[in-house]
DNA sequence: GACTTGATTGAATACTCAATCAAGTCGTTC
DNA sequence: GAACGACTTGATTGAGTATTCAATCAAGTC
C-alpha cells in the first residue's frame, strides 16, 4: 500500500467515524483500528487529531458535486425541485439509519464549541457551498420568482429548515418531523411560486 | 450549606458548563472546581456525569415559563409579535456573546449521538415544549390565518429555522446569517397572514 | 446522651486519551 | 550496491478522565 492510500484510508475513516459517532467521542486509536493504520503513520500525515478533521472537511467542500449534488440531481432538471431532491436525500439517509443520520457539518458545528479558526472556516465553508448551490436554484428560477428575491437569502434558508429538520428527526427518532417541516418549507415556496407579493424581505 | 444548596449549585454550574464547553468536553473536575464542591458531594447527588445532565435538562425543561418565555413575552400580546420577540430574544444573546452563542439543547441533540433514551426523551421533551408555546401563538391567531393551518407543523417550523439560523450565525460568527433566515420567516408568516391560499400542508 | 441519618471530604483507583519515539522497511537514485 | 529519505511499526509516555471509598462531620431523634 503507498503513501496516498494510507492518508486516504485514515481520512475515509475518520470520515465515518467523525459522522457515526462526532469528532469528540472519536478516539485517534477509534481511527486507527478500524482503519488498520499504525499510530506513527497517522502521526506522518496528520501532526494530529484535528488536522484529521481539516482533511476530512476538505473532502467534504471538494467534494459537493460529485458526492452530494450530483446523485441527488441525475434526472432532476427543474431548479425548484432541485431543492426537494437535495432535501429528499437526506430523507433517505434518515430512513436507512432509523432516524440516527445527522448532517456531519452541522454535528461538527454545534459539537465543537471553541473551533480552532481554520476549522471553522472550513465549517463555514461547507455551508456556503450547500447554500450556494441551492441559491443558484432559485437564481435558475428567478423569473417565477417574486421581483426582487433574494435567492442567497433563500439558499441559507433552505439549508436552515433542511438542518432544523435533521436535527428534530434525529432527537424525536421520527420522520414525522422531518416530514413535516419540509411540506411547511414547500408550502412556502409554493407560495412565492404563485407570485404572491412577496419576497420583497431583503 | 443546606443539601438542596449544593445540589442546586452543582446543577447551575454544569448548565453554565454544559452551554459554554458541551457536555462532552465539561469534566466533572470543571464542575467540581467552578461550583467549589467536592466530588464526593457530587457523587453523593447524583450516581454519574450523564445524571447531572438529566438534571440540567429537567431544569430547562420545568422552567421555560419563567426562564424563556415570560422574560421576552412581558409587555408583548400580539400572538404573532410573540414569536418574533421570543427570536429576538435569541439574537439578543447571539450579540451579547459575539455570535458564540448556542441553543443548549439543539448543541445536545447534536452533540450526543447515541444518547440514553432518558437523555433522548428530556432533550425531545425541551424541544416540545418549545413549539408547543409557539403552536400557542399559531393558534390564538388563528383567525388571522388560513384554515386549516397546523399550528403544530407551524411551532416545529419556527424552532427548526430559529435552530438553523443560529447555527449559522455561530458558525459564521455573523448575526447576519440569522437576521436573513428571520427575515425569510417574517416573510413567511406575512403571506400566511395576508390570507394568501396556502396553510394547507397538513 | 446513645444512635441514626445524610452530607461531606479528598485521596486513591482504574482507565482512556493524544501524542511520541526509536527501530525498522522499502523504493529510488546515483 | 550504497546511500538516502519516505514511510511503517507498535510499545511507551504522561496527562487527564470518571468514579469509588473509607473516614469524618453535623444535625436530628428517641
Amino acid at each position: 500500500m503507498n503513501a496516498a492510500d494510507t492518508r486516504n484510508r485514515i481520512l475515509m475513516t475518520a470520515m465515518e467515524l467523525f459522522w457515526e459517532k462526532g469528532y469528540l467521542s472519536t478516539s485517534v486509536s477509534d481511527i486507527l483500528s478500524r482503519s488498520q493504520v499504525h499510530s506513527g503513520s497517522l502521526y506522518h500525515f496528520f501532526p494530529g487529531k484535528q488536522d484529521v478533521l481539516v482533511g476530512v472537511l476538505e473532502l467534504y467542500r471538494d467534494g459537493i458535486d460529485e458526492m452530494l449534488l450530483a446523485p441527488n440531481w441525475e434526472g432532476v432538471d427543474d431548479p425548484i425541485e432541485r431543492i426537494f431532491a437535495l432535501l429528499a436525500g437526506y430523507r433517505t439517509h434518515l430512513i436507512v439509519t432509523d432516524c440516527t443520520y445527522g448532517c456531519p457539518i452541522g454535528s461538527l458545528a454545534l459539537e465543537i464549541h471553541e473551533p480552532d479558526p481554520v476549522v471553522r472556516e472550513l465549517m463555514a465553508a461547507n455551508f456556503s457551498n450547500w447554500s450556494a448551490a441551492i441559491a443558484g436554484c432559485f437564481d435558475a428560477a428567478a423569473d417565477r420568482l417574486p421581483a426582487g428575491s433574494d435567492a442567497k437569502a433563500l439558499g441559507e434558508f433552505v439549508l436552515t429548515v433542511m438542518e432544523g429538520a435533521v436535527m428534530q428527526a434525529r432527537t424525536y427518532r421520527d420522520i414525522g418531523y422531518f416530514d413535516r417541516n419540509i411540506a411547511v418549507l414547500r408550502d412556502y415556496i409554493t407560495t412565492l411560486l404563485a407570485g404572491a407579493k412577496s419576497g420583497s424581505f431583503a
